[in-house]
DNA sequence: TTCCAGGGCTATT
DNA sequence: AATAGCCATGGA
């Protein structure tokens, strides 16, 4: 299954599907200069991983289209049971299980999507497969410009987050709900988050702690809408939110944020509307994508910037 | 200055 | 059930 480039364990290679190009989730990684979870080096990606209960960073990159070549920059050589995690970590983050043929195909008949598909051709929704990272990435993100989000999370991962230093750069992992949790309420709100979002995440990471809430927990309900139920049941977790982490963290290629601003900015250009779309509109849109609403969402996203 | 961001909660009708 | 006001900040 592993295919091992050399003996020292100190990089191996993955198989990537058809429908697949680095290329474009390189684009997307590198969408934004204040992401602190990951670096854009040339053709590669570096990010710190958890697996095996220590941290390991790995660069990736492709120098052809059938593959992932991953280098083990610190923390290597990997046990067979690292590599087998953070193997399985990768094809996730690059949602490389899903057969995306039947979106293409849809796609391609589709007047309005037909020159997105095209545009972004190879890209995969760019996952965040830590729930934890997942639920707070998407709280921060509520309400505030895009911007202000990435300080804010930046923010908290250099408070609470575990980080190593390599070649003169730091590298960082979102801090662990434990690691959170030694937040006050106080702390939060001095780093500009409001009230309610730093009650939310502080919330999140107490029920992570207790065992209340878990991403195996989640999928092992099986249907979307129980899930989507339990998430709205969390305070300051609404609709938009539980969508979002479908779509991102539990692979769910039918969640569907309606309410997202970007979408409607995105829907506006793309059918060039002078206003933005009402929901009756947006239902209307993507009941001809029925069943991919998560990846035609993903890629409108990137006509974004 | 004003508007609005990859929303959600609360109080008021 | 529907809706206005509020939260917090900062780009444009």
């Amino acid at each position: 299954m592993l295919k091992p480039l050399d003996m020292s364990g100190s990089s191996f290679e993955i198989k990537t599907p058809e429908l697949f190009r680095f290329a474009p989730c390189l684009d997307y990684f590198a969408r934004s200069t204040q992401e602190c979870l990951y670096e854009i080096q040339g053709d590669s990606i570096q990010k710190l991983l958890h697996v095996g209960g220590r941290h390991v960073l790995v660069s990736i990159q492709s120098p052809q289209d059938h593959a992932l070549e991953v280098k083990v920059l610190t923390g290597g050589p990997l046990t067979t049971e690292e590599q087998e995690e953070a193997h399985t970590y990768i094809r996730e983050w690059f949602d490389l299980e899903r057969d995306i043929l039947p979106f293409y195909y849809l796609a391609g008949k589709d007047e309005n999507l037909k020159g997105v598909v095209q545009r972004f051709y190879g890209l995969r929704i760019i996952r965040i497969p830590d729930l934890f990272e997942a639920l707070c990435w998407a709280v921060l993100g509520q309400q505030v410009n895009l911007s202000f989000a990435y300080t804010m999370k930046r923010r908290v991962t250099e408070a609470f987050g575990d980080s190593l230093e390599w070649e003169g750069r730091i590298f960082r992992c979102f801090p662990a709900p434990e690691q959170l949790l030694t937040a006050s309420l106080e702390e939060l709100a001095s780093m500009k988050l409001s009230r309610m979002k730093s009650a939310t995440i502080l919330e999140i990471a107490r029920m992570m702690v207790e065992g209340e809430l878990s991403r195996e927990g989640l999928l092992a309900m099986g249907e979307m809408d129980l899930v989507e139920k339990r998430l709205l049941a969390i305070r300051g977790i609404g609709p938009w939110t539980a969508h979002y982490v479908r779509m991102r963290c539990l692979g769910d290629q039918s969640a569907f944020p309606i309410g997202d601003a970007g979408l409607h900015n995105a829907v506006r250009e793309l059918l060039g509307l002078s206003q933005k779309p009402s929901a009756a509109e947006l239902r209307h849109l993507f009941s001809a994508w029925k069943g991919w609403e998560a990846y035609a969402t993903f890629y409108l996203w990137r006509t974004l910037y």
